[in-house]
DNA sequence: CCCATAACTAAACGATTGTTTAGCTATTTT
DNA sequence: AAAATAGCTAAACAATCGTTTAGTTATGGG
């Protein structure tokens, strides 16, 4: 052991997990991952190994703040009204600095292409998945529901959350609040 | 005038707007488009000016394209069945070897930033307030309905038409047909 | 206190980006 | 047929991409 690194790792993964958010992935270059994480890039090599693994912690760190929107949903009495209440925190998650810049994660599944890191993919999969299995658990709480319509409610929310995220890269506020009512009426 | 065009504009641009859907605008190079287009870079530059020039013109291209499964929301008698259709029809045109690739004009707000070029941003705006001009116009031929209410809708729908476009991507033809069917149950 | 070691700075790497230029080829017009 | 003009090929442009390497600085354990 010798000298100790000057910088805290995932304080400086967070700070490029914000700017892939904002930037999207190609057009985020090494240059600007290294003036926005204040570090150098021999740093950022040597903690990361490249840009792809920069960007695969900056998608668990991402995760990892998102799944805590999820927590009151898995303690939802009421399945249905809980998923309202999420789309609502998704929205806010992605609040000031950051509105109309979409989701990290749907801004990323549409960018990559299928030649992509497959890791990356794999995460991204994995990610949608456990979100919509979380859907499929509230709805589950939900009274009189056969499991195969819980099925297709789960696959329309769970896509409904992606154009959500897509959407308000485009939309305004107002609008989207208007669409998440649309959603849930009649649900 | 000396030498003629040894190629057609609309027929190269056509392939140049294929390339781009499938890649998106940065992944796209000038090498890739060359090779695509068949014609040499100069030929692309004599054409379009820049790469810049090539996308606006490919998005004018998906337009022209998009705007035909339009023609039948014009005259239809029943707005929200036309709009139903519309949908289909939309899945429908990204079908066989672009299916998973979304919609190019979707795509591209996705990817572009607001440091983007202007006049691809503002070509992008004009095309979805069209669409959406085009569900209220057929919303108004539903019976008994207010026009604050077609209003919302226009937009619930048109956003749902991006969520559609962008979850396209990811999720599978029958889970998209199951998102239309939800759509409109109760509308 | 000194040496080993790890983190730092900064320069350079080859490859590829979008764009331009020079020179050759073909066709239209007089 | 000759001159003019526009399209073609192909090489080169500067800039930037992600990545690596050499050299310096600072801090750990013996």
């Amino acid at each position: 052991m010798a000298r100790k690194k000057e910088y805290n790792e995932d304080e400086v993964i967070e700070k490029a997990m914000r700017l892939f958010w904002r930037n999207g992935y190609e057009t985020t270059s090494m240059q600007m991952l290294e003036k926005e994480m204040g570090i150098n890039k021999f740093s950022i090599y040597s903690s990361f190994g490249s840009k792809n693994g920069v960007f695969l912690e900056s998608i668990k760190c991402y995760k990892k703040k998102l799944n805590d929107i999820l927590i009151p949903l898995k303690n939802t009495t009421n399945g249905v009204e809980g998923l309202k209440q999420y789309f609502y925190d998704f929205i806010a998650f992605s609040k000031d600095e950051h509105f109309g810049k979409g989701c990290l994660i749907t801004n990323a599944a549409n960018e990559l292409q299928e030649d992509a890191d497959p890791e990356i993919k794999a995460e991204l999969r994995k990610f949608t998945a456990e979100i919509r299995n979380q859907f499929a658990l509230a709805l589950q709480k939900e009274k009189n529901q056969d499991p195969n319509t819980i099925e297709k409610k789960a696959d329309y929310f769970i896509i409904s959350m992606f154009g959500l995220a897509s959407a308000s890269r485009v939309f305004q506020k107002s609008q989207l609040d208007n669409y998440i009512e649309n959603i849930f009426t009649n649900s």
